[in-house]
DNA sequence: TTGTAGGCGTTATCAA
DNA sequence: TTGATAACGCCTACAA
């Protein structure tokens, strides 16, 4: 089923079609109706490669995922989610790439074969060799994290440091002196993961200007792990009161621990953290923490991607959220023994 | 940067081109490296919209995901990227849809504009009118989950009768005389969502002949749910010593509400279910459970999907997965006071 | 071994 | 208000 055939047999000519469908030309109401006439009994729609080839635009945008080795966590998923609900919304489709580096088939396939009119890149590192590639290609992006040096650059992006920074004054206020980081994964801190480096930051100055003792322990991002960071915390650090963390993923396996040791929260020990709603509701007891909006960083990602698709010249634009702490019932004031 | 600009830097015509990237004719060595080295230099690929137009096909597989609006499941999610590591391995590139009805714009877009040459349908219903579409369409499909009639359709699914009557017969075996279901939402088995009604009735068929005391009770797909489906088991069913379920979503809250009431697992109560291995290792005491391999089912889905695409008329294979329980800590021989 | 030319289905320019 | 036609970039049958 083409054009052609929809023409035919409206009796009218293919472009008539063609514009009546579009509107940029003025069709007869009596010659549009029944041509739509036709089209709806057939069910026609232009073929997709066809209108790519002629407008030289696919009505598609790319979204890079980490490789399906990796997990995806909570964070990640709500986030593609939202990007595709947010590209059907302004009818156009996400075609998907697993890829981490810089040489991946898809990727590359995704780029130089023009199939997407622009690309959201997840899990940016701070050095990230794609970003390179895409200014290159002079293809639109937009990324979600930022790198080293993002100028340029259209970037979405949640501000851990000063998230974690809160959480941190939020916790002295309450009168805590030794507060420990979750931090992700030693792994992500080596590769240079943004968020990681940043919480790492934000922590280190909210801890200095508030004259508090900050503990370091890495955790690797899983359940298991999180239980035993917090059997080592315990152990090595008694003294500490408070926890804050980015760690979404061993939040499961932290609150095991914390059963374990019979550890009553938020009486002996006060929890805040940065996570998605949905963690920090299914918490025990629900965790005081900045609720990251991954529905909105979606949306907002794919409407930096349109603006920066109808205008590639145009001042990067981008975004640093730093959504509010829900006060929950995970922190409390410091005992005082 | 198109097929005609490497043609005129190699100094050959476009046709000698298309053949040495296709090696559909013999290219002399010579020139085959001479347009190689201008390919390399100039990092050419050819325009996929251009190619689909003329092949006819796009290189590119639909996946119809559940609207993004419901909360994907763990499972979902493994199943999501399995199938698009699966594509990326076959050089397919992935379009997701989210969709849950037939007159979704984005669903319709895939197919009648021939925006893929196949596609995948996740979370079937027992009356889908999606299928009935993609049939109409001709366009090659499979589905995960069956419908009430899967006749003359590929798909791939989880043996959940099955699997459910499997594990109340292991409980069975260990002396348990009562036990309950902890089926999928009342919403989705009022929707005809298959695997809830094969739940019941491998669960129906299993109590029955084996003389046991059946117990089910509707329970929403997520945490609290689950916490407050165990507390009114404990009221109204107290006599129920094991339970098995399918709802990977309650988990976590049926966890909870164990803990809450001071249970004993295995000792007091058994648990035995249908989830993913990482759900199943992360429950506490670890989960006797069948271990859904959605790893495994996205890439069978791929593979399925690629021979319907190959030979559209052939006969229409499907799988049917009953992957063995592994025996984990929540299953014991039923309490005798 | 290589080149020429036609057509895939669409949109848009030019002509009527 | 409408129609004929060229062009998007690629592949391939045919010709040399």
């Amino acid at each position: 089923m083409n054009i052609g055939e929809i023409a035919r047999r409206a009796g009218v000519s293919r472009s008539t079609v063609s514009y009546a469908l579009s509107g940029r030309r003025s069709v007869s109401a009596q010659t549009k109706q029944r041509i739509q006439a036709v089209i709806d009994e057939l069910g026609y729609r232009p073929n997709a490669a066809a209108r790519a080839l002629k407008e030289g635009r696919t009505r598609t945008l790319g979204l890079v995922i980490p490789p399906a080795s990796l997990r995806l966590t909570d964070m990640q998923l709500g986030f593609v989610a939202s990007v595709v609900e947010a590209a059907a919304h302004a009818d156009l489709d996400v075609l998907l790439s697993p890829s981490g580096g810089d040489h991946d088939r898809s990727f590359e396939r995704l780029i130089s074969g023009r199939r997407v009119d622009g690309i959201i890149l997840m899990e940016i590192r701070l050095e990230d060799e794609r970003v390179t590639r895409l200014q290159q290609e002079g293809l639109p992006f937009v990324t979600i994290g930022h790198t080293a040096h993002p100028q340029g650059v259209c970037w979405v992006d949640i501000d851990y440091a000063e998230l974690v920074a809160r959480s941190v004054h939020h916790l002295a206020d309450l009168g805590h002196r030794s507060i420990a980081l979750l931090n992700r994964s030693a792994e992500l801190v080596a590769a240079g993961y943004g968020p990681a480096h940043r919480a790492q930051a934000g922590f280190a100055e909210a801890v200095g200007r508030r004259g508090l003792r900050g503990i370091e322990l890495p955790c690797a991002d899983d359940p298991a792990a999180g239980e035993e960071w917090f059997e080592q915390l315990r152990e090595r650090h008694p003294e500490v009161t408070a926890i804050t963390t980015i760690n979404e993923a061993a939040l499961p396996g932290l609150q095991r621990g914390i059963e374990r040791l019979h550890v009553a929260v938020p009486r002996e020990m006060s929890i805040a953290g940065v996570a998605a709603r949905h963690w920090a509701e299914g918490f025990r007891p629900q965790l005081t923490a900045a609720d990251v909006p991954t529905g909105e960083m979606g949306a907002h990602a794919v409407e930096l991607l349109l603006e920066r698709i109808a205008a590639p010249t145009g001042a990067p634009r981008h975004l640093l959220l730093a959504p509010p702490i829900s006060l929950r019932d995970s922190t409390g004031p410091a005992r005082t023994d």
